[in-house]
DNA sequence: TGAATAGTGTCTATAAGACAATATCCC
DNA sequence: GGGATATTGTCTTATAGACACTATTCA
């Protein structure tokens, strides 16, 4: 039998025995009067108005899953530096914005996406990472199912927007399949963007930003083996995602496949559409 | 037998079975010429001297583990807005200063410490988080072990210093136990931090960072229920642990322990001292 | 009917949880 | 020896991987 004490699980008749008894420690926080000079300092360094500050950006990891591959959004670089490489789209922060708030809007108005997934990644600040002035950059990175992306893409009818397939090396290439070039340090934020995605796989169901309302279990499957980099076990992975809970059977079936067609499923958090 | 192409696994015998065959998905990758409007927004863009930029910070989480709870250090604010209570310590980033650096650089001067584990944690930019100016944060998290933490501490005899003893709920109380006021939102960046900790638990051997060189399976248990806030099972802890590779037992033993002695190891990954 | 993939059932290996039995220290 | 905890070994249960078998669609 077990009761909760302090947020901890305590069980009754097993504690005494589990627990070794501990040394008793004396506390440390000490809270002496605050003195001049550092009340001084401290007024000092809050006239912010005197230094210089470096510049603040967010920059988006816009991630989609096409023809087996992950692929992310770029805006072709017009001017030096990194003149015609990929680079990520950006923008700075305003200062009546908040960093999510900026995201969503360089999401909107150089992706041309509202109302996806997006979470903050992390963020770059080497100070020779740009190198005209210093500028921090808030990386996000935002999920999204592959028909928006495209539909997304063409509706801005912008020249310089440009896909990137992603590849497990963290290699990234054009349509034709070449290597392409990577401006600033956007390659290392793509390569952290795919990591997070990676470790998100195993606690949240990531999946269903990448994939369309209805899909099959194989479709899920294969989002996993792609943004993991190799294969799962089928049976398993059935069971796996049947057990989570976070899957609902339509009762409906493929059409059209010249084989058995597979049970449509959809993601529990999302009504249908 | 298995293969590797493209960084994916084949299952030579098995793939034409397993997988279905796709249908052809056209690339969609376009690389029209750059348009000189385009061009022009992006040169107005970077002319970034006329833009107000926020103030960057770095703020550090510096936790340990003491009396089977963690505690983190904080600065006493001396002035409004916040006056008297609990904040992290922080520092304004650089010009030519690395994010990483500053945040080194704030965990020496004002929390007396070089050399141990920090991570970035995330960045803290809400508009309204302090009420004089828009500050972005980015906040870091440092572990250390408990008479590091107190000896640190010691040495700067900075009289504004002061730890909390963070509760599983969240709430920070003063060595009293009393529940305390904590400045902006970094009782949001230390809940973070915590978060972050549990996260690590499942993947990396973060006991280290919070345990002496030398130390029992137990002592490593402990570390593990303080932070993740329940029990764990002794016997598949223990299993674990061992078969991790991270341990290497130092074939010596507890002294004056008042029961059978438990042998001591140390984490792999750093030679005794 | 045959090709192809979906879905089910079962067996085995591995890891986790439970618990008994034995070991070793200090008093 | 008695109290206390460490450590080992075994049993049970849950989960993952492997694989055989049946089901269903289209051509």
């Amino acid at each position: 039998m077990t009761y909760m004490r302090l947020g901890y699980m305590y069980s009754v008749d097993k504690m005494a025995a589990k627990k070794r008894s501990k040394t008793a420690t004396t506390g440390v926080s000490r809270s002496r009067d605050a003195e001049g000079d550092a009340e001084r300092a401290f007024l000092a360094e809050y006239d912010v108005a005197a230094y210089e500050r470096p510049s603040l950006t967010v920059d988006i990891v816009l991630l989609t899953l096409k023809a087996g591959a992950m692929h992310a959004l770029f805006v072709r670089r017009a001017d030096h530096p990194c003149k015609g490489a990929y680079a990520l789209p950006g923008g700075f922060v305003g200062m009546r914005e908040d960093l999510d708030t900026a995201a969503a809007r360089v999401l909107a108005t150089k992706c041309g996406l509202r109302g996806v997934f997006v979470e903050q990644l992390f963020t770059f600040g080497r100070v020779d990472r740009d190198p005209r002035t210093r500028v921090v950059s808030v990386a996000y990175f935002a999920l999204v199912e592959t028909t928006k992306f495209e539909r997304a893409i063409a509706s801005l009818e912008r020249a310089e927007l440009l896909v990137g397939r992603i590849r497990p090396s963290g290699d990234i290439e054009d349509a034709t399949g070449k290597r392409v070039a990577i401006a600033f340090d956007h390659d290392q934020i793509v390569a952290t963007a795919i990591e997070r995605l990676r470790g998100k796989l195993d606690y949240a169901p990531v999946g269903y930003q990448l994939l369309p309302d209805r899909f099959t279990l194989f479709d899920l499957q294969e989002v996993h083996e792609t943004v993991l980099g190799h294969e799962v076990n089928k049976d398993s992975f059935r069971r796996r995602m049947l057990a989570s809970g976070d899957l609902v059977a339509l009762g409906e079936l493929q059409k059209d496949v010249g084989h058995r067609p597979a049970e449509l499923y959809r993601f529990a958090r999302r009504s249908a559409v």
